[in-house]
DNA sequence: CCTGTCGATGTGAACGCTAACATGTTAGTT
DNA sequence: AACTAACATGTTAGCGTTCACATCGACAGG
């Protein structure tokens, strides 16, 4: 409660009858204390209410126990509970994570936000931006400390963790053809993004291999266009009798659609989406969908990249 | 490209044929300092890609540049959004933004979030927890720096900013009065959470405003209870002909419900939600929300903050 | 007993910057 | 021309740690 000027090292090492080194070794766990002595200055740190300094630490060490993490579309469900995730993983281990909002189309945004965690001194940055142009960027403006990437295609470096959006996508196309359909088409997310392609990728190669066509229709993520798409469908002519759907917010705008259109889903078609949100399940008609673990994810990133 | 070793400020003086103290001082944006020498320094630093050392200079004018944000629930759309906004407002002056995940109904991870960011030596704090509580604890651990609190009724103390959650629930309970209803429902947030008592209280008083009677459901956010009460809520025989429901994702399970129970809305009920989710606009039947400007929330917390 | 080792602790410098004060230079006054 | 104020820059001393090395005592081996 008394807040007269913060104790520093010497302070405590002058209450604790040590030099400054040995409270220094305390705070660093350092093996040869005498367990009476370590005990000593604990006391002391305690009754000063001391706080090492973060900053002169760094200072010395170069150890700034920060991270960076650079995220575009942080109030989407899936980014946003990745990097709650990560940044409790890392704060058990003592590191700050700071993160930066970007607008991933805007490369100078990229840049800038880059900019400001490398001033910061992080030692290690997370990229939670699907977008491929950005991820580009940012591994390029960076150098000399790992940098891992969350729900991309790098994947094939080790320094990636990721859902396996191709698996996903195949296992999704797989579940329809179980189910017996065979005129399949899929709604894609916006070019450029990992998960679209990737997605985009194991829907075609399940289809072709079950001897189906692959028909795929591009979107852009946004429930608008979902709904748009739904509207000028020609699902009768074309006999369409079932759809995988990149993510669930094209899936919501979708089925609405279908609702006003009277298509019964699923009698008269299957739907299913990708994603994680919550309102899943409560839509009408119902959607089904693929869950993604996030937590698992955002831990297996931070593993990564201490 | 090349990482010899960071270049630091006696190196930048030695080129410029400064003083190191002349190289802190451009940084610093002195005025005292002649534009030729000024653009030389500048020109020194470029090339030897010099980068300042927030450390060192955390230590030695004690100001860290970090400010803090506690934030509970960040998988939400809203406080989402408003750290986003925060980050970026702060960004813009310099400040790095460390956000730390708490669970707020555990006291123990509200005290050591906090402590997690006080050692940092973070020189303002943003609350994003709606729940009473942690507020108080974090108020109550913290000393020295400013707080402020978002979404709240602490909104008293000129140390909040808020959506105005009374006036938000007055306008929509006007709106369905306006629309002619009298039986009008409340279904409202958990106890505790201060956007729950603040929108109910709004309702309450338009209620009586208008000599009507108030009727509150307690509810919980989720969307599921949302679907339970409707399940069960005696439509018919108390004659509702309209309800006020305290969030979208309540509203959207609410909706469901009275879909499977053939209750038409809007014609046989009015339903108005408040929150910010995309999907609203897109469920059948359709809903009526309120908006919620978290952009300018944000802004308006750091303002405060700095 | 003397020497060599190891464990426990102390000493001084360094980390890269800003604060405070000192110095030198220019221009304005009288 | 001498005196001062204002500007532009330099000098020295920290900020609170850690690092590298020095010291001190005790205990073992010969």
């Amino acid at each position: 409660m008394t807040n007269p000027k913060q104790a520093n090292i010497y302070d405590v090492a002058r209450l604790a009858k040590v030099s400054h080194q040995t409270v220094s070794r305390v705070l660093n766990n350092n093996p040869s204390i005498r367990p009476e002595t370590k005990t000593r200055v604990l006391k002391a740190m305690e009754s000063l209410g001391y706080r090492p300094s973060l900053a002169a630490r760094a200072l010395a060490s170069s150890k700034t126990n920060m991270l960076g993490i650079l995220s575009s579309n942080a109030d989407f469900t899936g980014p946003a509970a990745m990097i709650h995730y990560m940044e409790a993983a890392a704060r058990a281990q003592g590191y700050f994570v700071v993160t930066v909002g970007i607008d991933a189309n805007d490369e100078e945004s990229v840049q800038s936000g880059i900019d400001h965690l490398m001033n910061l001194g992080i030692e290690g940055l997370a990229l939670v931006t699907p977008q491929l142009r950005a991820v580009e960027i940012a591994r390029a403006a960076v150098s000399g400390i790992p940098v891992v990437t969350l729900d991309s295609m790098y994947r094939m470096d080790e320094l990636a963790v990721s859902v396996d959006n191709f698996a996903g996508g195949a296992a999704a196309t797989q579940h329809l053809i179980d189910l017996g359909h065979q005129n399949i088409v899929h709604i894609s997310g916006p070019q450029g993004w990992f998960e679209s392609t990737t997605r985009a990728a194991g829907y075609t190669a399940t289809m072709l291999n079950a001897n189906l066509v692959p028909q795929i229709i591009d979107g852009d993520w946004q429930l608008t266009t979902g709904y748009r798409i739904g509207e000028k469908l020609d699902v009768e002519s074309k006999d369409i009798t079932a759809l995988f759907i990149a993510n669930d917010r094209m899936a919501i705008g979708f089925l609405h659609a279908m609702r006003e259109r009277g298509i019964d889903v699923p009698k008269r078609l299957s739907v299913i989406g990708f994603d994680d949100l919550e309102e899943t399940g409560y839509t009408s008609p119902p959607l089904t969908t693929l869950r993604q673990d996030f937590k698992e994810l955002g831990q297996r990133a931070m593993n990564l990249l201490l």
